[in-house]
DNA sequence: TTGCTCCTCACGTCACGTGAGGTGGC
DNA sequence: TTGCTCCTCACGTCACGTGAGGTGGC
């Protein structure tokens, strides 16, 4: 007859577990030797298998004991529900895998496809991976709060992107990151933005549709606002020229 | 800015694992709100979605700040670990598939090859079930008890079922279990097993040629002896005869 | 006699889950 | 005002791991 010890060795199971597995009321105690080990025979070894078997599968313990008892067509059932929770499992893992190795590199795992693809575009136009960050930042915060503007935003945007002026005037403000708030570059920069925002009213859909939409751009705005000392000056600026502008063309 | 509930809506995970990960201090605690709420950006959002990343795979919580702040060569290190611990648990998890749908079946799943290869043996005899099942649990015991001993005892096994005597023999035995204790025919199958069992020693290696295979050859017979009170008998009187035999042959 | 195995509590671990009791935003 | 979200404790869960303190077998 064996030991505990024998018994965990021979199923590759550890001592411990087989005292849990008693306490479960998954593995029926055995009688006691005269010292009162526990000792085994080969029914009580086949039995544990099946259960490390289980177990090892995911199977919860508490679940084990009724499978063990059921009958065959029950049983195979379930066998037939395990293997298919492991070949989840297995597919989960492989989908792991693939994320793990994109952990290094892009924001794949962060972002909608068609909004990678705008990030790459800005990349192409040779703008500053800082600035593509905070523009990246920027689309997480609004596919989180309002992934529903998103299709609509992606099309103003690859819009914008295919006007050369809006190309000419991103990229200066990619480098203005580094400019001194006081730079006279800046309020000429802001002339520009001003201009372009005012000329390109027209044809683009207002994107202020709804207050969800309205506070997705003071959001997205304020984000890209905050990031830099001369951002926020070029914007204050922009935004007091589009005023003017707006004022010349439509007198109260 | 997000709340912690749109960041895990947006990243996938429970508020509560949100919760739990600044606990831990695995991701910084944002600023609050007028609320008390903690309010997140995009940079938050990036970062929870790379400590997901790595919890899926595995990663215990603790190593996974370490990894985050690690350099870029250390961490491709610790990502090319990672993905060959995924590797891995890929390959458990498709032998657990194996085991599983061999679960309802036989004993391949608790015993080596070779001795499954002489159950079957038996089987392909005409042996019942259940006694198949008692000399399987047996062999169990010795495994688990001395391995050393079975390449030994497997070649005897295989020896002994070469005879046809032997096979004879094993064949009444199984169907002995159905005699009466009282049965004539037992002693008349107990005289041609003590007659087989003497003739044999001759050319078998001895069994018992230390403590640990008498200990294994103890354990075995009275394991298959205690299976049913014919049996009994008929050990006991194969034993009586062996003696009888002995002694007319080596006179003291 | 020493070292290894066995015994029974019983607390610890890991990554959260799940109320408990209370407050803020729409 | 109601329902939903947020907040902080703090205990619960799952399958054991890990001593703590003691005894039996070689």
């Amino acid at each position: 007859m064996l030991t505990i010890g024998q018994l965990a060795a021979y199923t590759g199971v550890t001592v411990r577990a087989v005292r849990h597995y008693h306490q479960r009321g998954l593995l029926a105690e055995p009688t006691r030797d005269s010292s009162g080990y526990r000792r085994y025979d080969g029914r009580a070894a086949v039995e544990l298998i099946r259960i490390k078997t289980l177990a090892e599968a995911g199977v919860p313990l508490a679940r084990i004991r009724e499978l063990l008892d059921a009958e065959p067509g029950e049983f195979g059932e379930a066998v037939t529900q395990i293997d298919e929770a492991l070949r989840k499992k297995i597919r989960e893992l492989a989908q792991h895998r693939r994320k793990i190795a994109e952990l290094a590199g892009g924001e794949r795992l962060f972002l909608p496809p068609e909004i990678v693809e705008v990030l790459d575009e800005l990349r192409r136009m040779g703008v500053t991976e800082r600035t593509v960050q905070i523009e990246r930042d920027a689309w997480i915060l609004v596919v989180a709060m309002s992934p529903e503007v998103i299709p609509e935003w992606v099309s103003v945007k690859r819009a914008a992107l295919d006007d050369p002026e809006f190309r000419r005037i991103y990229v200066l403000g990619d480098q203005a990151l580094d400019w001194d708030p006081a730079d006279p570059r800046i309020a000429e920069l802001a002339d520009a933005m001003a201009a372009w925002a005012a000329s390109s009213r027209e044809d683009t859909t207002p994107v202020d549709e709804n207050s969800g939409n309205l506070a997705a751009v003071a959001l997205m705005s304020s984000h890209i606002v905050g990031s830099s000392p001369s951002w926020q000056r070029l914007n204050d600026l922009a935004q007091k020229r589009l005023e003017e502008l707006r004022d010349s063309r439509d007198p109260a």
